[in-house]
DNA sequence: TGTACATCAGTGAACGCGCGTTCACTGATGTAC
DNA sequence: TGTACATCAGTGAACGCGCGTTCACTGATGTAC
């Protein structure tokens, strides 16, 4: 049966969502069509009005988790609160509403092609975002920083969640929040506040 | 028809080493037993004379592929070399004979229970190797650096693999080999010698 | 505004294929004598 | 050392299931008059 235009624009974005959450928890190749539809409220044999295939909703659906990742991490007006945040005990455990390149890097790296355009925007974004947030130093040099901290962020959560032991992931996760959550100083000079002495600074 | 015990232990190891490649290069999901038996020169009925299932290969051939990369980076005597290593080019590119952590991380999360014995002895050995190669400081203080080193490398090789723009990939590689692959200066007096101050530092 | 028809979002069943797993079988290896 | 039998690594076909995709159909919505 039919539906509201409007309806029907919201059950594309409720598949959007769902596949989003589903595919972060799983992995694109550990849910099928048929869960994100039934999660989605809806029969699976309606999901090819809405997307063309598998491959282009799992494009969309890392878009849309990477895009909300951008807007979560540019509400932040301080790294450590960004990091804390990112590497929290919280995010640790929740895939499914967690940073997407942490839980889909490796899908994406992958699957080839067109899926890799979204990924690629929104980590140009993330880097802009940290080299705002990393103050000090030149242009290039916060850039250097806000790729090294993204990395260790994105790396810190994923050793974090292979590894067995809650113990050695908790202690994963408190010395990464360390090293990439203090500003460091933007001069050669070593530490002049009182705060402990940055892991990374300025080369 | 049956073959030499010797021959027959050969043929396990292949599968071994084949699956660790195949999983490495298309995730757990994306190759099938079929595939796995076809490379290593067998039909893929005799599979379950090695394996339980293929989740207990899955296992195995992380762990495996996890023991190589331990093994690897045992054998560098220098933070720099090790981390132009991890970082190269050649290992963004090849993603069958690298590390399983960055190509399989995510998808170890996944799955629960046993498969996270391996990556877990892994990463301590791993951790271990880096708090060796990274001097100065106390032990508490090498540690925490380990940490921090091993999230930027399996996560600067993650974002590198996600993105679709070469010239991105090699600057994100580029960036992350400068700061992880300088070994820090363990006081807090900031650059004495005539390197380029390190990235990472005692805290 | 009301009516008649066209559109199309969603349904439910079906399709074909690939996959993990099982199994009867083969024939060379290993072993007991 | 040689023979006879048991073992078992590997084969090839089959199984059942789940998945991505297709399709005829339904009936409410949208539109033309």
């Amino acid at each position: 049966m039919r539906v509201t235009r409007e309806k029907a624009a919201e059950s594309r974005e409720r598949i959007l969502d769902t596949a989003s959450r589903l595919f972060r928890e799983k992995g694109f190749d550990g849910v099928g069509l048929d869960a994100i539809m039934k999660a989605a409220g809806l029969t699976h044999g309606g999901f090819y009005g809405h997307f063309a295939s598998k491959d282009d909703l799992a494009a969309e659906a890392v878009t849309r988790a990477l895009e909300q990742s951008v807007e979560k991490q540019s509400r932040f007006t301080d790294l450590g609160d960004l990091v804390s945040d990112y590497l929290s005990e919280q995010h640790h455990a929740d895939r499914s509403n967690g940073c997407a390149l942490a839980a889909l890097g490796a899908d994406v790296a992958r699957k080839g092609e067109g899926i890799r355009r979204g990924p690629t925007t929104s980590v140009r974004m993330l880097l802009d975002r940290l080299a705002y947030l990393l103050r000090g130093g030149t242009a290039a040099s916060r850039r250097k920083r806000a790729i090294a901290t993204l990395s260790g962020l994105v790396g810190a959560l994923t050793l974090a969640r292979a590894v067995d032991d809650p113990a050695l992931s908790r202690e994963i996760l408190a010395a990464a929040r360390d090293a990439f959550g203090k500003a460091p100083p933007a001069d050669q000079s070593g530490d002049r506040r009182g705060r402990r002495t940055a892991l990374v600074r300025e080369r």
